[in-house]
RNA sequence: GUGGAUGUAGCUCAGUUGGUUAGAGCACUGGUUUGUGGUACCAGGGGUCGUGGGUUCGAGCCCCAUCUUCCACCCCA
């Protein structure tokens, strides 16, 4: 029985011509990874289930796409929990493979099991698929591609701003205007929830304030209150509901609200010191905003974090996102390691792409020239010129089948072919080809070295 | 994981309070046109109405379940 042709939710296929433009996004970015200094690395689309585990929050783990053991696992499983319909523990004992999160713990995992053979710092790039098994909606899809550059091992700020100039430049290529490079940095989050006295409670006090431009400021409160963080905690740190202004005026509001707080005055330096470097090296395209209900996610960010708004007539979550981790490797057992890395949201930006109607023109091309066929000996004949043109990587086909001229023709203007050649049996004794421009129905006879030089120029 | 919408030809969709043989446009195939595509005209093929169950004399339409896709939440690129 044939089932219904079908892809699991959340995946998708890809037309040539989406992959084209796929391909225009991976080369843009990379060529700017490689300017930066970054080499690629791959690792595997599948990890041990425990490097992934744990690493990601509960929220993460729920998430990840495990892979049933081979062979006869429920031999295996642990009994207990499956009697007590316990997933969690019964999963881990049915499975220890699973699909690749992200890219930046995978590569935090390359690191410690490569320490030897790596140069460090250790700037790597990395484009792969990662995996997610979330519910689909807009913008949001179960594979889709990361396109990751990392530093690790330097702490210098120096990486941070030069992260920023990266988005730039990326952006900029992609005549991608408008875009925001949101910042912030968790010291500043440490040093707010200090300041309150909520030290314990820094990664609920984060998410909830993460959300103050989406639920706004009675809605962060009442969530604020719902993780028991004070109402006058909340109030010490009302200011920052209303954070507006320029970059230095919203350092100088942190200034005071941290004022008691020594790790919180250590992120303002950080925050400082890219904003003085960037001053005196303006970005081309993007802005750069300060943003401190930034908390995006990922438990191990502890300077920097990144965020990349999409322009803001674009409806669409974020585009890319970074920061720095200082412990990343860690959890692996490397020590004293400092990260920090970005990630462009490949699918997101073409969606971004699309809609702004920014994919440049050239992307669409096919084959320049087509050759009717017309049969065994006239197809030998077009055979000829069509080595000729593809020496010189001009692209070229002889239809395969010798059907009627009308199919041909058809095919030749479906796929937007701008030239045919006929070639039968009057032109091979005259020793010429008939070329035609589809677009203007214009018809030529030209000699073979004619021909090549027409396509040549 | 929670909530809402959705599913009819390859695609986009119409289909009346439940009533004979389920339609249109586009696409496809053939012809008008035997070595000339796009435009036009003519003809043709193509459907288990997502799937399974139920109500009914009768279901594309009503009810239940399930799956898909989309949207929002959680979370996130």
């Amino acid at each position: 029985m044939a089932s219904k042709a079908s892809i699991p939710k959340g995946t998708r296929d890809f037309s040539s011509l989406e992959v084209s433009k796929r391909q225009y996004i991976i080369s843009t970015i990379q060529k700017h990874f490689k300017t930066f200094g970054f080499k690629p690395i791959e690792t595997p689309t599948f990890e041990n289930s425990d490097t992934l585990m744990g690493k990601y929050g509960d929220e993460g783990d729920r998430l990840i796409f495990k892979i049933l053991n081979s062979g006869d696992y429920l031999k295996k499983a642990n009994a207990e929990a499956y009697e007590n319909k316990d997933s969690v523990k019964l999963s881990s004992s049915i499975s220890e493979k699973a699909l690749k999160y992200d890219l930046t713990v995978p590569f935090a995992r390359y690191v410690v099991q490569h320490q030897n053979e790596i140069d460090f710092p250790f700037k790597r790039y990395q484009i792969q698929n990662v995996y997610r098994a979330d519910r689909p909606q807009k913008g949001r899809f179960r594979e889709f591609t990361q396109c990751d550059a990392d530093v690790i091992g330097s702490d210098s700020l120096w990486q941070e701003v030069e992260f920023i100039q990266l988005y730039d430049a990326v952006f900029t290529s992609l005549k991608l205007e408008g875009v925001t490079i949101k910042m912030n940095n968790r010291k500043i989050l440490s040093g707010l929830a200090e300041v309150i006295g909520e030290s314990d409670k820094l990664i609920d006090f984060t998410v909830a304030l993460d959300k103050l431009d989406k639920i706004g400021e009675e809605g962060v409160k009442k969530e604020m209150l719902e993780k028991g963080i004070s109402e006058s905690a909340i109030d010490n740190i009302k200011p920052i509901f209303n954070f507006t202004g320029d970059f230095s005026q919203k350092i100088d509001l942190l200034i005071s609200l941290l004022a008691d707080s020594e790790i919180g005055q250590k992120g303002i330096e950080e925050l400082q010191f890219i904003q003085r470097a960037l001053d005196k090296m303006p970005l081309q395209t993007a802005k750069l905003d300060l943003d401190v209900t930034l908390a995006r996610g990922l438990n191990y960010y502890t300077g920097a974090i990144f965020e990349i708004s999409a322009p803001e007539e674009v409806k669409m979550g974020s585009i890319g996102g970074g920061g720095r981790y200082d412990d990343l490797t860690g959890i692996f057992g490397l020590k004293n390691m400092s990260g920090v890395g970005i990630s462009f949201g490949l699918d997101r930006i073409y969606l971004v792409l699309e809609e702004l109607n920014l994919f440049p023109q050239e992307i669409e091309e096919t084959t320049k020239v087509l050759f009717i066929n017309f049969g065994e000996k006239e197809a030998l004949y077009a055979l000829k010129a069509i080595s000729k043109l593809r020496g010189s990587s001009i692209s070229s086909e002889l239809y395969p089948d010798t059907v009627k001229m009308k199919k041909q023709m058809t095919y030749a203007d479906r796929r937007n072919i701008p030239y045919v050649v006929l070639a039968g049996g009057s032109e091979i004794k005259d020793e010429v080809y008939n070329l035609k421009n589809m677009k203007t129905g214009e018809q030529n006879k030209f000699s073979l070295k004619e021909l090549f030089a027409h396509f040549s120029d």
